[in-house]
RNA sequence: GGGCGCUUAGCUCAGCUGGUUAGAGCGCAUGCUUCACACGCAUGAGGUCACAGGUUCGAGUCCUGCAGUGCCCA
């Protein structure tokens, strides 16, 4: 009994958890080989952006991702889960740009060579970072397959993707109304733009009618500042009112311009006046109005947010909203502005700094998307592609149908170069995968290659298969493509997921996953989502240092739900931990009670039909266990799947199992000590193994320190539901046992016995066996509810005068207690337990002569309910004789 | 304006295809230093499952409506 001076009384995450990891990844249990023998199981890991530290979000992201593979390698998958960062152009450059200028430096001043040498700094630093944060959460991915979305395979696949998109025409180069950051000084996809309500103005201004005097047309606006931008106005061609004016001009007030009006049924005559001013170059819908009716475009806010030359030279190098007070001073100066109305509208913001947006017409290279989302939508409808929860199947569908053109080109240094250079001879375009010697238009050699980037979400739709080496055939690319499962929070469907399946399908032919998991946001306390600016997040790092990571992933899986949002509160893992020590010190008592030497028979070479009803009711248990977790994650029930195992560790195995077992383990009997030890072992272990992609450090911890497991849990096999294990009518049989534990301790707490107190219980059964099998397990009731002595009666006649009743499903149990029962607390307590089950006999009494149930619901449930009426009969029955004895 | 969630014990949440006497964790009450664990054990209190209709032999679970609340899209 020595071993247990070498187990310390609480688990030592902090030091256990790093060790235990260093030694799977040493072992190379993460990485697999193309094994055509088995069938793969692939998850290519969402890329951390190198931005900064992994937040709750990625947390309970990588922690779903892990359990899905551990459980997936224990049942036999040659799995394989690529881990990566992604390079995060713009908000990681806008994090350079920052920690540049706290040294006086910008980007000029380093220029394109200096700045991306400082990139690449910052990508050592913080992509190691970020990847021993990951092995903190006890992810088992395969290190030696990471992946940088700007690796040298990865951009080589975003370069084809381009050219074979490009040359297919479905790339073009076009000047369009982008989505335009003033801040991060680059062009925006429209994903990347978040509204958010504003409370502004709603400026009227009058136009005067050329040629006219005191003929005005009014419009509405929300940015006056734009008004001299305007090259007309516009009204619906149904409208009465300015029918008339159709045709003619008005004068620009401040500039002087003759602008026409327009007819344009995009103009709503309901709304303001139903005259819109067009500013063609500073609105994407004035944009559309100007292609159609051939108007000019007036650019007066220049890409830095200031007005520029054209807006005149007042105006010209004020910023947006200076000028916005300058003009409607001016106009109010000239009696232009009849009126100012409060106003609420959507404006665009930048998603990475929050800036307002600033729509604006430039070159830039975009996507066509119709082409491309047609095959999306139908693999999401034809099921190649399966979301869960499923509800998210609409949005992405109801994305795509309505998509526009993806503008891909952003102004920015890191990223993968756009591969398209311009001739200066001919003007054209030479596309290429390696750099051109010569214009491929006009032989030419002056050739300059197109400054911008491009989208960091162009690379990573790449992702599941760029990183198995497409578009090279490599072997991993034939074994472990498709990908299985993608892993990933809702919110970035449109960014991501969509474009991921689009560009599989076109590109591979194939979609690059199967299944989309979606997992939920993790908010604060309150509800509200972590932000930085609020400063309500919690760090998952502090909080591994503090609990330890299985007790983190313990709160990011109990008690959820796929795919709904969550709290992260801190008694959860509080409550992890605990589990952990739960279990950290059933181990510790198994330990305390193992012999040295080796006279405990492997669980193998017992017979479990010999063995004590106990063993066979927990194994039966297990059993049960085993089924119901592997259905559940099939499912992908993974809160439930867990909530089986937990209580089948603590409330099953810890609560009752253990300590049924205590009294053979001081068993003097030859063999029996060895034998329930030989069972607690296997038992243990087989729930560690069904825990283990839940928790993997505490199990790996205690079933490498039992003694009859061999090699790591990470690599045993997931348990087998055997049919023939489980045996119910034994499990329905222990229920009696439980039962009278139960009732024995409640009558305590209502006699206010001590529980120390040693206590004599007589029993009448209603069947032999019954008597026989609490007789057989007497020393569990004196363990588990100090009952020492025995008696057994066969009629209610012979019970003794003075005590406790209690009527349960066996039979009736009197437990002599004459200085402490009180015959009138008896009298009532028995009569309300008699009137429950009065009440209960009446529900189901009503439901049985109810010939409508008795006809139409299944004879099971009938039958059931039947079995569930004589049951309660017969207690009943019971309490009233009882009660009748007692009264007379 | 359109779409999607959520509303179940004091708090945070489970409850998957309708069939229990509605569960868990935390909290609460009472008792227990029982030789694994007080990060523990035992016993117990606490819910008309937001509301109103409907379908059904039977509804927390399905349908319709309504209220509150949150998110997404326009």
């Amino acid at each position: 009994m020595a071993r247990i001076d070498e187990i310390s009384k609480n688990f030592r995450s902090d030091i256990e958890e790093p060790r235990i990891y260093r030694e799977w990844e040493e072992a190379g249990y993460f990485s697999p080989e193309p094994n055509p023998d088995r069938e793969p199981f692939t998850i290519a890991m969402p890329p951390p952006n190198i931005t900064g530290e992994l937040h709750m979000g990625h947390a309970l992201n990588l922690t779903m991702q892990d359990v899905l593979i551990r459980w997936k390698r224990m049942a036999g998958y040659e799995t394989l889960w690529v881990p990566g960062t992604d390079h995060a152009s713009i908000a990681t450059e806008a994090k350079i740009v920052d920690a540049m200028r706290s040294e006086g430096l910008s980007k000029d001043d380093l220029g394109r060579e200096g700045f991306m040498e400082r990139a690449w700094e910052w990508r050592e630093k913080y992509g190691r970072r970020i990847n021993d944060q990951i092995r903190s959460l006890g992810c088992s991915c395969d290190w030696q397959r990471e992946r940088f979305t700007m690796d040298e395979g990865l951009s080589a696949a975003v370069t084809e993707v381009f050219v074979r998109l490009y040359e297919e025409g479905l790339i073009y180069r076009g000047e369009r109304m982008v989505h335009w950051c003033p801040h991060c000084y680059t062009s925006l996809s429209d994903a990347e733009v978040e509204y958010e309500e504003r409370e502004t103005s709603l400026w009227e201004i009058k136009y005067p009618l050329t040629g006219e005097t005191d003929v005005f047309l009014t419009v509405a606006t929300t940015r006056p500042e734009t008004m001299l931008g305007d090259t007309a106005l516009a009204v619906h061609p149904d409208d009465e009112r300015y029918r008339d004016y159709i045709g003619r001009t008005v004068t620009l007030p401040l500039v002087g311009r003759e602008i026409p009006i327009v007819a344009d049924a995009m103009v709503e005559p309901g709304f303001g006046t139903g005259v819109v001013k067009i500013t063609p170059a500073h609105d994407p819908a004035d944009f559309d109005v100007a292609l159609r009716h051939g108007l000019p475009l007036v650019e007066v806010i220049n890409d830095h947010g200031m007005m520029s030359a054209a807006a005149g030279e007042k105006y010209a190098g004020m910023t947006a909203d200076e000028c916005r007070r300058a003009v409607v001073a001016d106009l109010q100066e000239l009696a232009l502005i009849p009126s100012i109305k409060r106003y609420d509208h959507n404006v665009g913001t930048c998603y990475r700094c929050g800036t307002f947006i600033e729509p604006r017409v430039s070159l830039q290279w975009f996507v066509r998307m119709k082409e491309m989302a047609a095959p999306a939508i139908e693999a999401a409808l034809n099921g190649d592609v399966k979301f869960f929860p499923e509800r998210f199947t609409k949005v992405y569908i109801n994305w795509l149908e309505n998509i526009r053109d993806w503008c891909i080109s952003r102004q920015l240094w890191w990223g993968h170069r756009i591969p398209a250079w311009y001739c200066s001879d001919c003007d054209g375009i030479t596309v290429a995968r390696e750099t051109p010697a010569r214009c491929s238009h006009c032989g030419g050699t002056n050739l300059r290659q197109d400054d911008d980037s491009l989208d960091t979400w162009f690379s990573s739709a790449l992702w599941p298969f760029s990183i198995l080496g497409w578009p090279e055939e490599t072997a991993d690319y034939k074994y472990f493509y498709p990908n299985s499962m993608l892993v990933t929070g809702y919110d970035i469907i449109f960014f991501w997921v969509a474009r991921m399946i689009f560009s599989g399908i076109h590109q591979t032919g194939r979609v690059p996953f199967h299944t989309v998991f979606f997992n939920g946001i993790v908010r604060d306390d309150q509800g509200r989502k972590m932000s930085k600016s609020l400063g309500n997040g919690t760090e998952p790092m502090e909080e591994i240092a503090t609990y330890g990571c299985d007790a983190l992933r313990y709160s990011l899986i109990a008690g959820t739900a796929p795919g709904n949002d969550q709290r992260y509160l801190t008694y959860h893992v509080k409550a992890g931990a605990a589990f952990v020590n739960k279990i950290w010190n059933a181990y510790r008592f198994i330990m305390m009670n193992y012999p040295e030497d080796d006279s405990v028979p492997a669980f193998a070479e017992l017979n479990p039909a010999e063995l004590p009803e106990t063993d066979r009711w927990i194994l039966s248990k297990l059993q049960q266990t085993i089924a119901q977790v592997s259905a559940d994650l099939e499912k992908l029930e993974t809160g439930m799947a867990f909530g089986r195992v937990y209580s089948f560790i603590w409330d099953l195995f810890c609560d009752w199992y253990i300590e049924m077992a205590k009294p053979r383990l001081r068993s003097t009997t030859a063999g029996e000590r060895e034998a329930v030890l030989s069972t607690l072992c296997h038992v243990l272990a087989e729930g560690l193994k069904l825990l283990h992609p839940f928790m993997p450090f505490i199990t790996e911890a205690v079933y490498q320190g039992l003694p009859p497991t061999e090699g790591s849990i990470m690599v045993a096999a997931w348990p087998q539901y055997d049919p023939s294990l489980p045996d119910p009518e034994l499990e329905s049989d222990m229920e009696v046992i439980l039962e009278l534990v139960g009732a024995v301790r409640a009558l305590r707490a209502e006699y206010k016995v001590p529980p120390s107190r040693e206590i004599g219980l007589v029993l009448q059964a209603d069947i032999a066996a019954t008597a026989e099998r609490v007789s057989r397990n007497l020393p569990v009731l004196t363990h588990l509810a100090a009952v020492t002595e025995l008696g057994f009666i066969d009629a209610p006649e012979e019970a003794p005068s003075l005590s406790a009743t209690v009527v349960f499903k066996g039979g009736t149990i009197y437990v002599p207690l004459a200085d402490l029962v009180d015959l009138k607390q008896e009298l009532e307590r028995l009569s309300k337990e008699a009137e429950q089950h009065a009440a209960e006999i009446e529900r189901l009494d009503r439901q049985l002569n109810n010939p409508q149930f008795v006809e139409r619901a299944p004879a099971a449930v009938v039958e059931k309910q039947r079995e569930r009426r004589a049951e309660v009969e017969k207690l009943l029955a019971g309490v009233q004789s009882r009660l009748e004895q007692l009264s007379e």
